[in-house]
DNA sequence: AATTATGTTATATTATGGATATAACATAAG
DNA sequence: CTTATGTTATATCCATAATATAACATAATT
């Protein structure tokens, strides 16, 4: 399993868990189709309250990134929006870019980091 | 003045303030070496308490955009450290992009959204 | 010199959200 | 029939956000 709780961050775990789960399906560490453990399971392997691990997949379900049903359990279905999704990461990106301008990142040293961060999720 | 809170955001009331002084200082609206008002006149122009904006003030200096004396106020003073500043914004960028990658958004898509945004900056 | 405004610190209270602990239920799998 | 599952329901504990007062030293103003 490649999800791993940091007892000593300031993340909530239940967002430790959404984020990791979406790296492993950006890093096709988990792929279309496949399951996660069940909320108990994998709430006992890294050692949280089983809500907890609850939360996270009834987030990831409200954004489109798993579906859950009962006989297959928490399946990775990734819905897709290009409109909604172009739009939401516009949201996420305004506050970084904000900074960065204050800060004097260039326009191509986003484009840089961009472009490395793209490459290092393709490699894994 | 260009700060109002969202009384029906989920965003804490602190950080509302400190991204809109970013994106303040980002767009020009307030510039290097001017001044915010005081923690006590802001508190009472946007309708929070004072210990409230004291936080977004004293947050917003240790991240280095503005700096905290007796007799100016809280001056605009953007700390630059090419190295730390693009490893931040790097940390800041992973999560959406792996979303990004997901949803099946392209290299050249998220360029694109960049662009837009970093123009639509520096426009207002 | 006295007053005012400032950032700062301290304490206390309330509300909310994160995390945990049990428990129970309907349903699907074994 | 038993087990495991997602789901729902309470309840408690703790940290954080926000507020309310209060006080203090210092700088600016009068």
């Amino acid at each position: 399993m490649f999800i791993e709780i940091d007892f000593n961050s300031d993340e909530a775990f239940y967002v430790q868990l959404q984020n990791q789960i979406i790296i492993g399906i950006a890093t096709d560490m988990i792929k279309e189709g496949e399951s996660l453990p069940s909320v108990r399971k994998l709430a006992e392997t890294v050692g949280i309250n089983m809500h907890t691990v609850n939360k996270a997949y009834t987030v990831l379900k409200q954004e489109g990134f798993i579906h859950l049903d009962r006989r297959r359990g928490a399946v990775i279905a990734v819905d897709m929006d290009k409109a909604r999704d172009l739009l939401e990461m516009k949201e996420q990106l305004r506050i970084s870019l904000a900074k960065g301008l204050c800060k004097n990142i260039s326009r191509e040293e986003v484009h840089a980091l961009v472009d490395e961060i793209l490459d290092e999720y393709r490699k894994e």
